[in-house]
DNA sequence: CACGCGTGGGG
DNA sequence: TCCCCAAGCGT
């Protein structure tokens, strides 16, 4: 890794804050610089694309325009928001902190990247990308940009998937940000590291810190950054069981830890919670199993009927869920003081928050009842 | 520190 | 289909 001279430091700022003051891509968040404002849009951006984020924001700054509005805000609300976009913990934390900062700061925001990470959900990157945008403070924000440009500028090979690097990176950033204008700065890295400077194709050629580029200038550009793999996700099977009565479709909400906790989706079952050796079991052998299970469970009788055609599947960051349907069709609505759930009618499909694999069974199951 | 935690897009 | 990537954080 090289050092570069104070005139080298200056000469990089004032290109990249040239090159964005012409080129910075016109989004939501940048209308102004309200700490609100910056704060949804990063959270919201946290291993998510800006093109995924660009909807949400605007609805979720439509339903609650403000700090005060999301302290307060039904947490059913609040999920309703978020659903679809994922890590849904996230507005969970958003909202703790929004009640922090009305109750612990009067409901005026913390100015430092030190303070900021104070609040629920707030980490190293946040707090830096609030301080430097809303409060002009001179922090780094090291988010996966910044890994990936600097890197390569500076030809750093320290692994980035290890927590360690980060105080590495923050280092460096630290001698050449720009102190007059951190904010600035900090996006022009991110909008530098999302058109020329991507991860798979770059464009360095035409990028304007093109000469700034040791990397690029070496012919090898494509070496950083240095990330060590992560595991593939691992197969995990599922029973969906869909159970209609007269009044609509039994849902069940998730409980609050663990994947998509808070949500609602039909009944799901795990096989391996089924029996020891459901692995070496027959799907039928299987289906008698849920049948008992649940009627155990819940005290509804059922008789359930396997749906045709391949499993629903759905890929998370460690598990790909291999979901088979069940069927099955109640005369009258049950009792459901046994079941942690609810009846909910389709025409009230949009009052519950529903992750993602939910309006994958869903989808599946319309189409195999229109035949 | 290693791992759990969603989803969509592109090669 | 699979793999990697995308403005990370909490535990």
């Amino acid at each position: 890794m090289q050092q570069w001279s104070p005139e080298k430091i200056k000469a990089f700022q004032t290109t990249l804050l040239t090159w964005y003051d012409r080129e910075k891509r016109d989004l939501p968040w940048r209308k102004d610089h309200a700490p609100y404002h910056i704060w949804v849009s990063e959270i919201m951006l946290q291993q998510t694309q800006v093109q995924t984020v660009i909807p949400y924001y605007q609805r979720f700054m439509a339903t609650f325009p403000t700090v005060a509005d999301l302290a307060t805000a039904p947490e059913g609300e609040l999920l309703k928001a978020w659903a679809g976009l994922g890590y849904y913990s996230r507005v969970r934390n958003m909202q703790k902190a929004a009640q922090q900062i009305m109750d612990d700061y009067q409901g005026d925001w913390p100015q430092t990247a030190a303070e900021l990470e104070k609040l629920a959900g707030i980490g190293p990157y946040t707090a830096g990308a609030i301080a430097s945008i809303a409060f002009n403070e001179p922090v780094p924000a090291v988010d996966g940009n910044a890994f990936r440009v600097f890197a390569r500028l500076f030809e750093i090979d320290a692994d980035i998937a290890k927590p360690q690097t980060r105080q590495l990176f923050y280092n460096v950033i630290k001698e050449v940000i720009a102190t007059d204008r951190p904010g600035d700065f900090n996006q022009a890295i991110m909008d530098l590291g999302s058109s020329y400077m991507t991860a798979k194709n770059p464009d360095s050629a035409h990028s304007p810190v093109r000469d700034f580029n040791q990397a690029y200038l070496d012919g090898k550009e494509l070496d950083y950054p240095v990330k060590s793999k992560k595991p593939r996700p691992v197969p995990v099977n599922y029973f969906a069981l869909v159970i209609k009565t007269p009044t609509g479709y039994l849902f069940e909400q998730r409980p609050r830890t663990g994947m998509l906790g808070e949500l609602w989706t039909v009944p799901l079952l795990k096989w391996s919670d089924l029996a020891e050796n459901a692995a070496d079991l027959l799907l039928p052998d299987l289906v008698t199993l849920v049948t008992q299970q649940f009627t155990e469970n819940t005290q509804i009788k059922l008789a359930l009927g396997l749906l045709g055609g391949r499993p629903v599947t759905h890929t998370f960051t460690h598990q790909k869920w291999l979901i088979t349907l069940l069927y099955a069709e109640l005369a009258v609505t049950p009792e459901l003081s046994y079941f942690p759930g609810k009846v909910v009618a389709p025409a009230d499909f949009a009052t519950i928050a529903q992750p993602k694999v939910q309006l994958k069974i869903w989808q599946r199951f319309e189409q195999i009842s229109e035949h």
